[in-house]
DNA sequence: CACGATGTCGGGAACGATTGCGTAAAAAAA
DNA sequence: TTTTTTTACGCAATCGTTCCCGACATCGTG
């Protein structure tokens, strides 16, 4: 059972024209008299005829639909970020399609072969926390796909990128707490294969640096999943509370390992920010609801995805393969509340 | 720029074959030597060759991927039914195309628009707040395109239909402030167009009546977009906070209601569950963390989603049309938390 | 009256893949 | 050796749409 649309050549037999006519009509050219352009569109109108885009598509070769690549789109920051690639498309006349890797690999691999067989005219991507090989991708992009990165964004290939300035954030996080008299502070990294990572590594160092504290890579967690997987995190969390020289702050820096770090303090009946400061690199909008209230770096998601949507439609018009491309560096901002309250002497 | 891929012509051209031959040499048919199947199976790959589902698609009138319209990807409860979709979907080598009307009505028709034009092979359904007139979904649904509605229900098509118990989740939820103690029990209901917010509010006034607690119609404030508006939440809390005999205990009926009332409550100062008892008709996934923790009734979603995405593939892959339709009813669960904890008297 | 210009429209190929049907050549049966 | 069957492949239509051409009228002009 499937559904029959009405075709052009449904409208031409009716009408007794030829279907080339039919389509001149319907696309208003200049060779088709006005008795006729409005029989066809009255009669058009009246039996809701509309144009296959799949036949469209074949023939034209793009589908005017891009699609997107994200790990999780219960995720906060992606699914605002979702939200504003969706208002340029929407705007520019093309559709989105969304996948989720849920940080696996193959699941990614898979999305992008879906996709590009479905002749999206381009893509917008966040690679998974797996993700470490990227044929699938460079393979696309070199056959022309139009292709841009953002948040995680990977260097094998060379086009618009689109970010937020990780090192600052992570500095400015990082910086907070030092300033607010923690001198312990270990951080929650991702994945060690993820662009975020080693920027927002790189920023937790220099702020420790500048606030003359020693860095102790015993202080430095990676979670390969990002904390989607709890128990990571929960294993990351238990080293860390086994040392003899306890952390007194934690910079989760992730939208995922931020709230499992919470749960896990919940859980464990440390308090916060008395035996345990933290601070995340989130884009929970529900931050100021939480127990204690939770200081976080928060990204322009929105923003980023309307630019990254931008940079894309306007690679997928252009007449001619681009050669420059742009790495959009966006602010990220620093939210403070109680979970990361100045340290109170004992 | 658009990008190349390699057509079944290629093969042919390359090898001194003909399309068909190629066709059926990929397809494994018997009709073609080993020989040549080799040959062409062992070319396509060197050259990677992918079939082109588009052109697919036009000729067997059929995309092996099915359209989902929520209100909103970031809310949990919908991503999480999207994950339950999803998961069937893909063992089912179906694809899935998602779209968020964002309880705006115009976008949700547009949204089924673009799908059934895409030729999706179906459509899993959860209106928006906004929607008061069915014409384009039931126009779909004449045309054959099949249809499963989950969550917010319509009755306008007799078709499967997947929802939780709305009518005992509310039930259990006002019976449980009851028992607690609160007597002047208000509910945040949400758009009045919704099968949900009938059910719900059937639930909330059965449950006070079976507690012998007069209902009281200025205790139900309807939100029309689900309290997707932060402002019409607030001018509901608002006017309950105004009245003389102010509520003691708050239903929040939906997602966002329940987050919003909380943002209210916080930034009113207003003590949870001390100055006002909440419950929540919630999927999120923090009730824990938050400050009190938050009791909700919670919905199977993922599980909802797979039952979805089952009926509707089953429908899609039926020969002729079904008759005999599931009406697929859930139960939901009720977590007891800090912010309905008993009451004590003053 | 003849001829080009203009205005309208239809025929048919093309996009990529599948498939029913036709047909060579090779193999098997007579 | 002749006939029949099998094997292995090609031709062409099809899906819905666009668009290049060609083909008519009709009209104006010399």
């Amino acid at each position: 059972m499937k559904f029959e649309a009405v075709t052009i050549k449904d409208i031409a037999k009716a009408l007794g024209l030829s279907t080339s006519t039919v389509s001149r009509a319907l696309r208003d050219s200049y060779e088709i008299s006005p008795e006729t352009k409005n029989l066809v569109l009255e009669y058009a109108k009246q039996i809701n005829y509309r144009p296959n885009p799949i036949a469209l598509s074949l023939k034209e070769k793009r589908s005017r639909s891009i699609g997107v690549v994200v790990s999780e789109i219960a995720n906060s920051f992606f699914s605002q970020a979702i939200n504003g690639i969706e208002s340029i498309a929407y705007s520019k006349g093309y559709h989105v399609i969304i996948t989720q890797s849920l940080e696996n690999y193959e699941r990614e691999v898979m999305n992008m072969q879906f996709l590009s067989s479905r002749s999206i005219d381009g893509c917008i991507l966040s690679v998974s926390t797996e993700t470490e090989d990227f044929a699938h991708i460079t393979d696309l992009y070199d056959r022309n796909l139009p292709i841009v990165c953002f948040d995680r964004i990977i260097e094998n290939i060379d086009t618009h990128k689109v970010i937020v300035d990780n090192f600052k954030g992570a500095y400015d996080a990082t910086d907070h707490l030092a300033k607010n008299g923690f001198k312990k502070i270990a951080i929650l990294a991702n994945s060690e294969f993820l662009s975020i990572t080693k920027e927002r590594l790189a920023g937790y160092k220099k702020a420790l640096e500048d606030n003359n504290i020693k860095v102790d890579e015993k202080y430095i967690k990676a979670c390969p999943h990002g904390g989607m997987i709890y128990e990571e995190v929960d294993e990351a969390m238990d080293e860390l509370f086994k040392m003899k020289q306890k952390p007194d702050a934690i910079f989760a820096s992730a939208d995922k390992l931020t709230t499992n770090c919470m749960r896990y303090c919940k859980a464990h009946n440390i308090n916060i920010p008395e035996d345990m400061a933290v601070i995340g690199f989130s884009n929970l909008d529900l931050t100021e609801l939480l127990s204690p209230s939770l200081s976080v770096v928060r990204q322009p998601a929105f923003e980023m995805g309307r630019i990254a949507a931008e940079l894309l439609i306007k690679m997928i018009e252009s007449k001619r393969p681009e050669t420059e491309f742009e790495n959009i560096v966006l602010p990220a901002e620093l939210f403070v509340r109680e979970s990361s309250a100045r340290k109170v002497k004992k």
